[in-house]
DNA sequence: AGTATATTCAACCGATTGGTTGACGATCAG
DNA sequence: CTGATCGTCAACCAATCGGTTGAATATACT
């Protein structure tokens, strides 16, 4: 019975998995890669991007031994579509984006991976 | 530590609640109203109410003994700039708004209100 | 072969969620 | 005043959530 925006809003609900969702906005990464700025165990984001995965917002491929996580940002046209319906909400305002996206990485912002040095 | 988009996505990840903001978008409603075709005790439709409230979705003001609904929908232009950031989601496309709503809202799209015959 | 790395699985835990029921305080109508 | 209506509150329940640990699996390195 649970629709897919069920699915989509109760995933982006969790601020660890709109940290992770920003994240892979920069670039593809690994689950152990996504887990390093996490004061959680691999298990817990693991969990995270499982769920992620589920709800279509990210895809997962696995390659060799690592497991390899994309965002699928068209999962969240449906989403937004549904918002949209509720009035014009300034539809390109990238600054006020990054203004949120400081919000919620309190400083990770300006390092862009940190993965491999 | 709960965030305002938690808050927020976690109130429409409900389909309960979705579909009372749908309601709402209509017209106001008093709570009575609201629960009517939920099947549903009061009860439960007053605390998705309470939780909308407190989120900001929806206002509500008590006149007399009967307490009114109110949609808010500047609440969610946070969330909206949040998605906004992950791409372009054909901004003003209320025909598939309204194609959401009909799947969303089984039945009574149609009928207005059918508050006080 | 043996060891290290990447990731998940399974069991568990406390907190939250979505629902119920019954009692309760306000408010309106007669 | 009496009785019906509007809405919330409190206690309870089963299910889910977000996290933990420890074991297990699969792949890579040497």
């Amino acid at each position: 019975m649970a629709d897919r925006l069920d699915i989509i809003f109760a995933a982006l609900a969790d601020p660890t998995r709109r940290r992770i969702l920003a994240m892979l906005l920069e670039d593809d990464m690994a689950v152990t890669d996504v887990a390093e700025p996490f004061e959680m165990s691999l298990a817990a984001v693991s969990k995270h991007l499982g769920l992620l995965g589920r709800s279509g917002l990210i895809s997962q491929e696995k390659r060799g031994r690592v497991k390899w996580c994309k965002l699928e940002p068209d999962a969240l046209r449906d989403a937004s579509v549904w918002m949209q319906g509720f009035g014009q909400f300034e539809p390109v305002n990238l600054d006020a984006f990054e203004r949120f996206l400081d919000t919620e990485l309190p400083t990770q912002t300006e390092l862009p991976l940190q993965k491999d040095p």
